[in-house]
DNA sequence: CGAGGGTTTGAAGTGCATCAAATAGTGTGG
DNA sequence: CCACACTATTTGATGCACTTCAAACCCTCG
């Protein structure tokens, strides 16, 4: 389960690349483990690599000169990111940094590129990858446009939900203050809005620790605001593959 | 330049299609003129084609069950839309309706996705294609969180006055109200937020025309609060392709 | 000219941000 | 194992930006 070759083969978005590749990915990419709080790149960096998450959390964001910071995404393991520098002249669009040690592998963008220019179903397969991403990404302006922050944090909840083993328990993945950044509020504004969640829909709360007392109270309170084409209580079926 | 085949040529998207393809799409594609108001297609409808605006504007959306919609994006000539479909099983994920009388021509999906398929280089000028919408995207984000209304205004006429010939004279190129919802806020509050700006900045106002004195000025008003590696000012060079 | 939207202006309300301070949690060295 | 330091989280008080509701104005087009 430790090499690399084979954690490449489980995800679906490579399932389809050459013998090769997955040989110059087994001999050339290497696996690190980074504590919290490690830069992994910066914004505008020469892009060599693209990255896969094997387990813990990264979170890619941009910052303004003033300092403030908008967050892109926050990913766990089975993702990939920085590969869409070879659409950018190989200049990392976003900074990326740990926010729960993490195991990731980097990967020569090279070969990335030479397997999507010479293997048409890698290519295919990057396309529907992107096209999910894009829907993804309209979601979420949805969210922010038409959720409130209590709503946006059922909606949250309801996500973690669905892809944990035990629907009604849910562990908070990391620090409330990344949950909020992801959720673009502020710590304090999470707080309060996690309590009125609490008051409006039964939800029991201890820490890091969200137990749903009933699915439907929660899933009517926050997907009302959302488009009726993606409840937030079928999202799964919407966002696997 | 009115036959279809020479429209979609010049158009660098599909510069690298077969003659196969362009021919199809010669035989196969419509044109249309549509009215302002006309509804092309709605949310979740099968996918039949794809569409390329010749000239107009079309307005992608989703709704909610209350009512309210999300914008989506806003398109205008040169640019397609529905393409996705290909990656939903064939179902549209927005709404699209015409913004300002529209030309636009409707391509079955099938050709396309043939097309990507059997031609690796068309399948990689989608790519890339994506990959710029996911970083326009990622930057509408950021600058609905990090940018007040008048800045995110000011953002919005340094671009289009960028993209026409005279770069201080800007023609708003449709309603108020759908820039409003463009830019993610409402009608009064653009009406407000526009004065505010010419306060600030000196742009002058004319009904739907907007002159900008100095666009120094504008650019340091508006792209303070973006992050530091897209100034609106250097906004082109990120675009273009 | 009159009807109908689009646009502006005013007044009031709401949600979130901000600032400040208290409290809870976590890891450290003694 | 405890005390300390440091950070995360909560709570309170206040302010601001945007929304909402209402009404006036303006423009265009039949």
């Amino acid at each position: 389960m430790s090499d690399i070759k084979s954690t490449f083969q489980n995800l679906g978005l490579f399932s389809n690349v050459s013998a090769d590749f997955l040989n110059s990915v087994q001999n050339q990419a290497i696996s690190k483990n980074e504590p919290k709080g490690h830069v992994i790149f910066l914004s505008g960096d020469e892009a060599k690599n693209f990255y896969l998450i094997r387990s813990g959390w990264v979170k890619l964001f941009r910052e303004t000169l003033d300092g403030s910071q908008a967050i892109v995404d926050i990913l766990t393991g089975g993702q990939i990111f920085g590969e869409t520098a070879i659409f950018e002249d190989f200049a990392y669009p976003y900074s990326a940094e740990v926010a729960e040690d993490a195991e990731i592998v980097l990967v020569p963008l090279s070969l990335l590129k030479s397997e999507i220019e010479n293997n048409n179903k890698v290519a295919l397969d990057m396309l529907g990858a992107m096209a999910k991403y894009r829907k993804h990404q309209d979601q979420e302006l949805e969210h922010r446009a038409l959720q409130n922050a209590p709503q946006r944090i059922g909606c949250f909840l309801l996500r973690l939900a669905q892809s944990g083993d035990d629907q009604s328990v849910i562990h908070l993945p990391y620090d409330k203050m990344l949950v909020a950044s992801r959720l673009g509020m502020q710590p304090e504004t999470f707080s309060r809005a996690l309590k009125k969640l609490k008051e409006k829909t039964g939800i029991a709360i201890n820490g890091s620790t969200v137990q749903i007392q009933d699915i439907d109270e929660l899933s009517a309170f926050s997907c009302s605001a959302c488009s009726s084409m993606f409840p937030c209580k079928d999202l799964k079926a919407q966002k696997d593959t």
